[in-house]
RNA sequence: GCCCGUGUAGCUCAGUCGGUAGAGCACUUCGUUGGUAACGAAGAGGUCACCGGUUCAAAUCCGGUCGCGGGCUCCA
């Protein structure tokens, strides 16, 4: 496909960004096509994206495009495709693109200009009457657009900030063939199964109501899978050298004051009145674990000590973030302080970051890394930002890990490295992350005593693994599709007689699937085999199915169908052997 | 919190022009005793999210509140 570069030659697009370059030319098609109907619209930003294309577009007072909109405005994109227009490209001096865009009424394209540095090219791109400032490249003909489809119509603020104006944001996405948008629509669709809120109400993993809106149910799938998450998780911080700890749910506000939370985060604490004084509920467990460490006092020759603490916190989210588990208002986090001395800093953080990296590993994710530096509202010296930020970008290189910087995305105490997990429909949440500290410390007046007997001050690192358990759920089921490994399968095993003649024979075959441990169920309904097959598949998704009929009463042996839709007939203690195997190495 | 959309049975969804509700699945009962992705029949299920307004009459129109979905902002 040919495209037109911004210094006016027109050359082969190169293939990884043909997509990119069709979707940013279809951005500029859909604003051609909005101003043509809104004439009164005014442009912000309207880029290419990973999933398609937008446009932040200002109407008058009164004016709004919303998704019923959409069949109009792709009806005359379509028209401007079949004119066929020419895309062409021009650059102006700093003073004639601005007294261009003024003449136009494109006052967001004026306030642009005067973000970008002085010695930049300022280049527009122009197809039939609609001039769009863009560096480009673009398509050389609007005929070359094939497939496009609008996706959907919401708010965004002008540059992101939220004491801006909202915009509208028009989001489309397109595609250089009809068949790769039918498979991105398709997908889409397979995406959309896979749902953890959708799923998790299937297999009764966890529910929502009304009364508690952002406080999720567990129900006694969910326990099953949250309780064995915990198991694993006990075991291999048992191995890394991690105790554990419980702290208090409710504290005084002066903790909260003291650790710095009520400056800084007062507005998504909860709190109540204990005996006519202030209390809040816990939204971070980091003061109840410095709590317990200055309890008493402690040896150079103790540290690192690794307090771990599956927390439950409560939060205030604003109702529009909330969003099934991955966004709550309240929920456990896999917590953990680790109070270090200097000379320990970098091989823990590396500890941290491995131990991660392993769970990770255990349930196949992939994920990237964020170091998220000094936030605005953030206490402490610049020189302790400094040590910080530099310690875990030392970790980071030592371990040859890539990873993005979040300029000002870190916690008020300290900077931190974030591990990003996709859920079905490729939108990142942070999961585990690695915070460093120098401040509670300072806060709490924390020391241990050194070896040559003065008071030290030990340094803090928060982490969590999972992050919240209740995410971190979300996201597993979205990755299984809700087809668990036998390990953490609410099912393991269901037990399907064929007809009432091998009901009792079933009803024995499951109680040994439980003496050994296995999680099995019976279905022992009147109904076809085919039948609870086909429920079993869809709504319990176990690992293994038991097909119990006539010839299995027989022979005394069980016929298995696994998830791939084979039937094999096996000895029952064989497969109980093998299931419990599965089980014990958490496969 | 903001923008757009949305709320009807446990779930997925119909419900025309305003005339006080329907389907499929699930559930219960009965029949059926079956062999690897839906056996048949019958029954039961709803203050149409909530509050208010317009109207002779509201699931339907209007306003507000709450919830939900997709985004923005914020975050684990």
């Amino acid at each position: 496909m040919k495209v037109l570069f911004n210094d006016g030659h027109i050359d082969e697009c190169p293939a990884d960004e043909v997509t990119h370059v069709v979707r940013h030319s279809a951005a500029h098609i859909m604003a051609q096509a909005i101003k043509r109907l809104y004439p009164e619209a005014d442009f912000a930003y309207g880029p290419a994206t990973d999933n398609g294309f937008y446009y932040d577009i200002d109407l008058p007072e009164g004016q709004k495009i919303s998704e019923e909109d959409f069949p109009a405005i792709e009806a005359e994109m379509r028209k401007i495709v079949k004119e066929n227009l020419k895309f062409t490209v021009f650059e102006l001096p700093r003073a004639e693109a601005v007294a261009l865009m003024e003449e136009r009424g494109e006052k967001y394209k004026v306030e642009h200009i005067g973000d970008l540095p002085e010695d930049a090219r300022i280049t527009f791109y122009q197809q039939g009457e609609y001039v769009d400032m863009c560096v480009g490249p673009h398509l050389t003909y609007t005929k070359a657009l094939k497939a496009f489809k609008l996706t959907g119509a919401s708010g965004a603020y002008w540059k992101g900030d939220k004491n801006n104006k909202m915009l509208i944001r028009v989001n489309g996405t397109a595609f250089a063939t009809k068949e790769e948008l039918d498979e991105h629509l398709r997908l889409l669709e397979e995406a959309k199964k896979r749902d953890h809120r959708k799923i998790g109400r299937e297999m009764d993993i966890f529910m929502m109501r009304d009364e508690a809106p952002g406080f999720p149910f567990f129900l006694p799938n969910g326990m099953t899978l949250k309780n064995e998450l915990l198991s694993y998780w006990r075991e291999i911080h048992r191995a890394a050298g991690y105790v554990e700890i419980s702290t208090p749910m409710i504290m005084s506000k002066e903790l909260w004051k003291t650790s710095g939370h009520w400056d800084h985060y007062k507005d998504n604490m909860y709190s109540t009145i204990i005996d006519d004084e202030e209390y809040c509920v816990k939204p971070m467990n980091c003061p109840g674990g410095v709590l317990v460490y200055s309890s008493k006092p402690h040896s150079y020759r103790e540290l690192p000590i690794r307090a771990g603490e599956i927390g439950l916190v409560h939060r205030h989210e604003m109702r529009g973030a909330l969003h099934g588990l991955f966004r709550v208002r309240c929920f456990n986090q896999d917590d953990a302080h680790l109070f270090v001395r200097p000379d320990q800093l970098t091989d823990e953080i590396i500890g941290v970051v491995n131990l991660i990296d392993s769970v990770y590993e255990k349930f196949g994710f992939t994920y990237h890394l964020e170091l998220s530096t000094r936030p605005e509202d953030s206490m402490g010296s610049d020189e302790d930002w400094e040590r910080a930020e530099e310690a875990l970008r030392v970790a980071l290189e030592k371990l040859g890990k890539d990873y993005v910087v979040n300029e000002g995305d870190g916690a008020f105490y300290g900077p931190k490295i974030d591990f990003h997990l996709e859920d079905s429909l490729g939108r990142t949440w942070q999961c585990g992350t690695v915070q460093l500290d120098f401040q509670m410390p300072i806060n709490f007046d924390l020391e241990y005593t050194d070896a040559d007997g003065s008071k030290k001050r030990p340094i803090m690192l928060h982490r969590v693994c999972f992050g919240s358990i209740e995410r971190f759920i979300g996201i597993l089921i979205e990755h299984f599709a809700g087809k668990f490994p036998t390990w953490l399968a609410p099912c393991q095993v269901k037990v399907l007689p064929v007809s009432e003649k091998s009901r009792d024979y079933a009803r024995s075959v499951t109680e040994k699937l439980e003496a050994a441990g296995i999680l099995a169920v019976l279905d022992e309904r009147d109904e076809k085999i085919g039948y609870k097959i086909r429920e079993a598949r869809n709504i319990d998704r176990p690992p293994y199915m038991l097909i119990i009929g006539e010839q299995e009463v027989e022979a005394g042996n069980v016929s298995v169908r696994d998830r791939s839709n084979e039937t094999v007939t096996r000895e029952l203690d064989e497969f109980i052997a093998d299931v419990v195997s599965e089980i014990a190495e958490r496969r």
